[in-house]
DNA sequence: CCTAATGATTACGT
DNA sequence: ACGTAATCATTAGG
């Protein structure tokens, strides 16, 4: 480039200079503009006579010119006017908001852990978004290490190119300052100008940027979607916790909406997360709802269970002789019937909040039903061994529109239902 | 390989 | 925020 530049400053000092001196050859050069043919042989032979003039004569004139009496007043001139441009053209850009679409990208990698400290905060934020996907603590880590791995891949590589885009720019901008500097010796440059310059350089460089963490936001994305979507990798929880679920549900049929803290017991019952008990809630209420003849058997087995257990506790209770109601207020733990929580099962959440027996409606439940079972157990053939309707008179959670419960109604086209086609 | 079961996600309503 | 209903994507069993 500095090459290039003296070549050109040369090139016009030559042509000056011969303009200027009055060449022995002009004669010739005008006679030649009759004979093209003859005219490229001139023309490369003065290129030649130009790059023959020497270095030394070339910053003789350069330095002839600086020192001309009149290049102050120039330059001071030209200075002034540039200093107007400059001015005028900054006012039209205007200074650069804080890129949105930057900012998005370094809040995800930082919340991705890829642009964050280093390992520490990077594989925490990666054991915690695991954490949060995944679930069952028991599922293999080999899958996480395998993640982990693959993210600190990622983010060497991110780091490496980042760290080598901002030393090509700041090695971009100092060769182009000192370039700069140097000129300004010659010709007129601001130190807005330069700044201007180097603005620019940063915000193509920044743009260069935004393209890598593009890009390795995308990459993050593919290996979260591969590893830690739950959805693709869904792990069946373990027997107990279904068992769990399934007794809390079937025990609470008539209002099966666990409350918040009810969950978090579920959940800590069951190792799972609070959202998967509510997942697992809502997709069994609908399920339930769906199509009652097919849980009929479960629901009958879980009757059993809890009126067994039930049954152990006031037998127990009675034993112990303590009838008086263990009325513990509202407080924390939903026991789930289990044979250690004794009277702590006898509590039901009643739609209505009305607690005033809440121990019976949910044993008369159970029982109901086992005595049901136990009585005549006849072939669950259409007819509801176990109907919840009868329970309790407002469970309104399951007014369904399509009581039936084995085979759903084939289509009816009655109904001018429009259904949107996707 | 096909299918039912199942956990998670999404769209929508309240 | 939470629930329902539909749907997706995976798992497990035949």
């Amino acid at each position: 480039m500095d090459d290039q530049t003296r070549m050109l400053g040369l090139a016009g000092l030559g042509a000056l200079s011969q303009a200027d001196v009055g060449d022995p050859d002009a004669a010739r050069k005008q006679q030649a503009l009759g004979q093209p043919q003859q005219d490229i042989g001139d023309i490369l032979q003065q290129i030649m006579a130009i790059t023959d003039e020497s270095l030394d004569e070339a910053q003789a004139r350069k330095h002839a010119l600086n020192c001309h009496r009149m290049k102050p007043a120039l330059f001071s001139v030209l200075c002034e006017i540039k200093e107007k441009t400059v001015l005028s053209i900054r006012g039209v850009q205007e200074e650069d908001p804080p890129d949105p679409q930057i900012m998005r990208l370094d809040n995800m990698l930082l919340a991705e852990g890829v642009s964050g400290p280093e390992k520490g905060g990077g594989s925490a934020a990666a054991a915690a978004a695991a954490a949060a996907a995944g679930g069952s603590p028991n599922d293999g880590s080999i899958e996480h290490s395998d993640y982990r791995a693959k993210l600190a891949q990622i983010r060497q590589i991110y780091h490496s190119e980042l760290e080598k885009y901002e030393q090509a720019c700041s090695e971009f901008t100092n060769h182009v300052m000192n370039l700069l500097r140097e000129q300004s010796r010659t010709r007129p440059i601001s130190p807005k100008e330069i700044e201007r310059m180097v603005a620019i350089i940063h915000r193509k460089f920044s743009s260069i940027q935004m393209q890598l963490k593009q890009s390795t936001c995308e990459a993050v994305m593919i290996l979260r979607s591969r590893f830690l979507d739950a959805r693709r990798k869904r792990r069946n929880f373990n027997k107990q916790a279904t068992e769990v679920l399934n007794e809390y549900f079937y025990s609470h049929l008539s209002n099966p909406y666990p409350s918040e803290e009810a969950k978090e017991e579920l959940a800590k019952k069951c190792g799972i997360t609070v959202s998967q008990v509510s997942n697992w809630f809502g997709n069994k209420r609908i399920r339930y709802k769906k199509n009652i003849g097919k849980f009929q058997e479960e629901a009958n087995l879980y009757a059993v269970k809890t009126a067994v257990d039930a049954a152990n506790v006031s037998a127990q209770a009675s034993q112990a002789n303590s009838p008086a109601t263990p009325n513990s207020g509202s407080s924390g733990s939903y026991g789930l019937s289990r044979t250690g929580d004794s009277y702590l099962s006898l509590r039901s959440l009643n739609g209505e909040g009305l607690n005033i027996a809440p121990s019976l409606q949910q044993q008369v439940d159970t029982l109901h039903r086992a005595t049901h079972l136990t009585g005549g157990y006849e072939e669950l053939s259409g007819s509801a061994l176990y109907t919840p309707h009868h329970l309790d008179a407002n469970s309104s959670w399951q007014d369904n529109p399509n009581p039936s419960s084995i085979t759903p109604p084939p289509g009816h086209p009655s109904s001018v239902h429009s259904d949107t086609s996707t």
